[in-house]
RNA sequence: GCCGGGGUGGCGGAACUGGUAGACGCGGCGGACUUAAAAUCCGCUUCCCGUGAGGGAGUGUGGGUUCGAGUCCCGCCCUCGGCACCA
C-alpha cells in the first residue's frame, strides 16, 4: 500500500503520454481550436493528404503518410497561415462488396463500422483535422454530386458508350476486375483461365486532354511522377500512311497504318493486322479461312499478360491477300499477328524487318524478305545480322536514296500529303478512361434506357440515384443491381414510359477526382461545392501521398479539373500546385499492407509509448521521400528523448554563476537551432530536424549541469524548444508549455524567428591539409584574413614537420573552409 | 529491355554550391547509482597497426578530373520502384 502511494506521487511528475494525450485531445476538441474558417486576413494554405480507403484498420503505413503532413500543416499554421488540413474516407470499392458476399454484412454497414474504427485511430494521432469537414464518398449527400458531375461530363460530350473487352470467366459466367485475375491469368474463385469478352461500357474522353496533360508548367511535382505520366500518355510523332487495297468485292480501297518511321517505307516487305482488326474476315482468302479462324480463336484464349509478354516467339498467319505500297507500287502480303495491338495506332502495322526488332523476328520466323533501306553513317557495306532501328542514311529508296533519315522523313511526309497517300500525325498510348464497374458498391451511373427514347440522363432534380438497400449479395460476380427489380425498373424521365436503369456503377477514382473540392464546403446541399470557398482555398497548395497513384488518381484528378474548368465550374486548371510523395514503409521485406498481411498497428505503440513517440519515430527513420523499414526497437530512442525533454523542462533550473561567454554560446545555439528546424521543415527533412532538436537538448543538459546561464535565458531556451517541438509532439509540447506557466495554447503561438547575426559562428575550426591529407586543425576567428591564416598555419609545429626541408608549391585558403598546402 | 530512385560503421541514417566522412539515434562495451535488476546518468564505439603520441586504409566497383571527390565525368556490378511487342 505504502509502495503504491509513493509510486503514484512520483508518477505525477513523470512523463505520462497516455494521460496527457487523452486530456489534451479532449480539451482541443471541446475548445474547437482546430476549427477552420475562411476569410480572416491570414494567407490561406491548403495542405492535403490523400484520404485513406476504408479497409478497416489504420496501420503504421497510414501514419507514415499522415503524421509528417500534420507536422507540416501545424508548422504552416504557426507561421501565420490559415491552414486547411482535412481528412475523410474513400469509401466505395470492391472489398466492402466481397465482405458482403463472404460474411453477409451489408457493404454500408461494413464500411461505416470501419470508418468508426479508423476515425477513432486517426484521432489518437493528435492531428489538426477539423472533423466538421469530414467527407465520406459513399454517402448519398456526396455521391449525389459524383453523379451530378457524370451528367455534366455527359452533357459536355466527354462521356460515351462503347464496346470494350473485359476479363471474363467462362465458368462463373462473370466479369472480373483486373485484381481478381490471379497468377497466370486465372479466375480467383474457380481457377479457370480468364478470357476477354466485349461489353458495352461507359468511357470518359480523357484522350481529348492528352496534349494538355503533358504540360506540367506552373506546378511543382516530382520529376519521376511527371515522367511516369508522360510515359503513360506516350506521345509519338509520326505519320499515317494509306496502303492501297485492291481486293475483289471490297468497297474499302485503302487501309491505314501508323508509323514513327516513314523514312523506312521502302523497306516494307509485309503488312500486319491485329487479329481483332475489322478487315480480317474480308481479307482472308477461302484457302486460308480455316487457319486464320483457328489463329484468331487461339489469340482470344491468350490472357492479356501472355500477349504483351516480351521475348515470346512470334506467331501469325498469312491471310492470302495483298496490299500495295504506293511509293514503290509493290504488292506486300497481309498477315495477322498478336503483337500488333488493336488499341494502338490503327491496329495495323507496316512490316519493316530490317529496321524494327519485332518485324525482324517475325520475318525470320516466317522466312519473309528483309530489305535494308537505312544504313549507319559510317557503314562499310556489311551484312545485316539484326534490325537497325537507329537513324542513318537512306539506301534502296528510289528518289530518296542518299538522304538522311531526318530529311527523308520530311520529304516522304511531304510527298504523302501531296498525293493524298497519308499525313503527318501524332499517336498516343493513352486510352479513354473506362469508368463502368459491374458492381454494387459504387455511385450508380445516373442514366436510364428507354425503349422509345434510348439513353436518357436522369434529370438533376432526381439525383441522387440511390443504391437500393435491399440488393442481394451472391457470389455471381455480376452487379447485384442487375437482379434488383426495384432498382432496375423505372420510368423514362422523357416519355414516362417504362424504362430500365443503368446497373453499372462508377469507378471509385471518379469519387476521388473531386473530394478535395468538397472539403471546402462539405455541408453545401444545393451544389457540389461553394464556389466562393473553392476560390479561396483551391488549388491545393501541398498534396502528399504515395507514388503508386502516379498514373491513376493523380492523372484522373488533373483531367477532371481541366474538364470542370472548361465547363466554367472552376477557374484553375491544375488541382495540386505542389505534390510530394513520401516513400513506403517496409516491414518484413515488403511494403506494409493489409493484403500482404504484414501490417503493424499503431495502437499498441500509442498505448505504450504515446502518439508523440510514434509520430516522432516515423519521422526519424530517414528522409520522408525514401520511406524505410519499421523496426520495433528504433522507437525507444525517440521515447527516451521525449522523456529526457520532459525531465529537462520539469526540473527546477537554478543558476550558479552567469558567464557571458556561455550565455552568448547558448543564444547562438538557440538561433542556430531555430534556423535549422525551420529550414528542415520547409523541405520535409523531418529526420534531420529531430536530430538538431536532440542536439539542442543534449546541449541544454550540459548547461543544466554547469548552471552557468541566467534563469531568464534558460527559460527563453526552453520556451523556444517547446515551440519548435510543438508540430512534432503536440501533446507533450502543450503540457510542458502550460506547466512552464505559459497561456493556453501553444498551438496558437507564432513560430519563433531567428536572428541571422546570432546564427553566425564566431570561431571556426579550419582543417589543414598537406598534399591532400588532413594533418592539423586550427581554431581561428571567423573574420580572419587570408594573410593571417597563412602565417598562422605555417608557424604550426605539426605543419612544420611536413614542410621543413621541402618546397612549398602552393597554399590554398578557402575562406571558412580549409587550408590546403602543396609541398614537394 | 527502357525510365527513375538508391548503394556510406554492427544497424537506421548525417554531410551546404567539391573542402574535417560517419551528425543524431539504435545496438555494443566500460563506469556511476542499487542488496540486485530495471530505469537513469557519464565515457568509449569505422577498420587495421601502435602502450602512447601517431600512422595507414576507408563512402558498391574499375578508371579519370582536381591542391582536395561520398559529392563532378566515363565504364561496370548490385538493389528497389514504374513501364514494358505502343509500330
Amino acid at each position: 500500500m505504502f509502495w503504491i502511494e509513493l509510486n503514484f506521487c512520483y508518477m505525477a511528475h513523470k512523463y505520462n503520454p497516455q494521460e496527457i494525450e487523452k486530456r489534451w485531445q479532449e480539451k482541443w476538441a471541446i475548445d474547437r481550436i482546430y476549427e477552420v474558417k475562411e476569410g480572416d486576413n491570414r494567407p490561406e494554405f491548403y495542405c492535403l493528404t490523400m484520404f485513406p480507403y476504408t479497409s478497416g484498420d489504420l496501420h503504421i503505413g497510414h501514419w507514415y503518410a499522415m503524421a509528417p503532413s500534420d507536422v507540416y500543416a501545424r508548422f504552416k499554421r504557426m507561421q501565420g497561415y490559415n491552414v486547411l488540413h482535412p481528412m475523410g474516407f474513400d469509401a466505395f470499392g470492391l472489398p466492402a462488396e466481397n465482405a458482403a458476399i463472404s460474411r453477409g454484412i451489408h457493404p454500408y454497414e461494413w464500411t461505416m463500422n470501419n470508418i468508426e474504427k479508423m476515425r477513432h485511430q486517426l484521432k489518437s494521432m493528435g492531428a489538426i483535422y477539423d472533423w466538421n469537414r469530414e467527407v465520406i464518398t459513399c454517402l448519398p449527400e456526396y455521391y449525389k454530386w459524383t453523379q451530378w458531375f457524370f451528367l455534366k461530363l455527359y452533357h459536355a460530350g466527354l462521356a460515351y458508350r462503347a464496346k470494350a473487352p473485359v476479363n471474363w470467366c467462362p465458368k462463373c459466367q462473370t466479369v472480373l476486375a483486373n485484381e481478381q485475375v490471379v497468377g497466370e491469368g486465372s479466375c480467383e474463385r474457380c481457377g479457370t483461365t480468364v478470357t476477354k469478352k466485349d461489353l458495352e461500357q461507359w468511357f470518359f474522353r480523357i484522350t481529348k486532354y492528352a496534349e494538355e496533360l503533358l504540360d506540367f508548367s506552373g506546378i511543382n511535382w516530382p520529376e519521376r511522377i511527371k515522367i511516369m505520366q508522360k510515359n503513360w500518355i506516350g506521345k509519338s510523332d509520326g505519320a499515317e500512311i494509306f496502303f492501297a487495297l485492291e481486293h475483289e468485292g471490297l468497297e474499302q480501297k485503302e487501309i491505314r497504318v501508323f508509323t514513327t518511321r516513314p523514312d523506312t517505307i521502302f523497306g516494307v516487305t509485309f503488312f500486319l493486322l491485329s487479329p481483332e482488326h475489322p478487315l480480317v474476315g474480308q481479307l482472308t482468302t477461302p484457302e486460308q479461312k480455316a487457319e486464320v479462324a483457328e489463329y484468331v480463336a487461339w489469340c482470344r484464349r491468350q490472357p492479356e499478360y501472355m500477349r504483351t509478354a516480351l521475348g515470346r516467339d512470334k506467331t501469325g498467319v498469312f491471310l492470302g491477300s495483298y496490299v500495295i505500297n504506293r511509293l514503290n507500287r509493290e504488292r506486300v502480303p497481309v498477315w495477322i499477328t498478336d503483337y500488333v495491338l488493336p488499341t494502338y495506332g490503327t491496329g495495323a502495322v507496316m512490316g519493316v524487318p530490317a529496321h524494327d526488332e519485332r518485324d525482324f523476328d517475325f520475318a525470320q520466323k516466317f522466312h519473309l524478305p528483309i530489305r535494308p533501306v537505312i544504313v549507319p553513317p559510317d557503314w562499310s557495306g556489311g551484312e545485316l545480322t539484326q534490325a537497325y532501328a537507329e537513324l542513318g542514311i537512306m539506301i534502296n529508296s528510289g528518289q530518296f536514296t542518299g538522304l538522311s533519315s531526318e530529311q527523308g522523313y520530311e520529304a516522304i511526309c511531304d510527298l504523302l500529303e501531296e498525293k493524298g497517300w497519308g499525313r503527318r500525325t501524332v499517336s498516343y498510348r493513352l486510352r479513354d478512361w473506362l469508368i463502368s464497374r459491374q458492381r454494387y458498391w459504387g455511385a450508380p451511373i445516373p442514366l436510364v434506357y428507354c425503349d422509345k427514347c434510348g439513353i436518357v440522363p436522369v434529370p438533376e432534380k432526381d439525383l441522387p440515384v440511390l443504391l437500393p438497400p435491399d440488393a442481394e449479395f451472391k457470389p455471381t460476380g455480376e452487379s447485384p443491381l442487375k437482379y434488383c427489380p426495384s432498382f432496375v425498373n423505372t420510368t423514362c424521365p422523357k416519355c414516362s414510359g417504362p424504362a430500365q436503369r443503368e446497373t453499372d456503377t462508377m469507378d471509385t477514382f471518379m469519387c476521388s477526382s473531386w473530394y478535395f473540392l468538397r472539403y471546402t464546403s462539405p455541408k453545401t446541399d444545393e451544389a457540389p461545392f461553394d464556389t466562393e470557398k473553392v476560390k479561396y482555398w483551391l488549388p491545393v497548395d501541398l498534396y502528399t501521398g504515395g507514388a503508386e497513384h502516379a498514373v491513376m488518381h493523380l492523372f484522373y484528378a488533373r483531367f477532371f479539373i481541366k474538364a470542370l474548368r472548361d465547363m466554367g465550374l472552376v477557374d484553375f486548371g491544375e488541382p495540386f500546385t505542389h505534390l510530394f510523395n513520401q516513400g513506403t514503409i517496409i516491414y518484413r521485406g515488403a511494403k506494409m499492407s493489409k493484403s500482404k498481411g504484414n501490417v503493424v498497428a499503431p495502437d499498441e505503440y500509442v498505448a505504450e509509448l504515446g502518439a508523440d513517440a510514434v509520430r516522432g519515430y516515423l519521422m526519424f527513420i530517414g528522409p520522408w521521400e525514401l520511406g524505410g523499414e519499421w523496426s520495433d526497437n528504433g522507437i525507444v530512442g525517440i521515447s527516451r528523448w521525449l522523456n529526457k525533454a520532459w525531465g529537462l523542462v520539469e526540473k527546477q533550473y537554478a543558476s550558479r554563476a552567469v558567464e557571458p561567454e556561455t550565455e552568448k554560446e547558448l543564444r547562438h545555439f538557440i538561433h542556430k537551432t531555430i534556423k535549422k528546424v525551420t529550414e528542415d521543415l520547409e523541405r520535409f527533412r523531418f529526420n534531420t530536424m529531430l536530430a538538431s532538436l536532440m542536439e539542442f537538448t543534449n546541449y541544454l543538459s550540459e548547461v543544466d549541469i554547469a548552471r552557468n546561464v541566467s534563469i531568464p535565458l534558460w527559460q527563453e531556451a526552453i520556451s523556444c524548444f517547446l515551440l519548435l517541438l510543438a508540430p512534432t509532439a503536440p501533446h507533450l509540447a502543450e503540457e510542458l508549455w502550460i506547466r512552464t506557466g505559459h497561456p493556453y495554447s501553444i498551438h496558437n503561438e507564432s513560430w519563433p524567428n531567428f536572428d541571422e547575426e546570432l546564427v553566425k559562428e564566431e570561431q571556426i575550426t579550419l582543417p589543414i591539409q598537406i598534399n591532400g591529407k588532413l594533418r592539423d586543425k586550427v581554431v581561428v576567428s571567423a573574420s580572419v584574413s587570408e594573410a593571417e591564416v597563412k602565417e598562422l598555419v605555417l608557424a604550426r609545429e605539426r605543419v612544420k614537420a611536413y614542410t621543413d626541408g621541402r618546397k612549398i608549391l602552393n597554399i590554398i585558403y578557402v575562406p571558412k573552409r580549409v587550408v590546403s598546402i602543396v609541398v614537394r
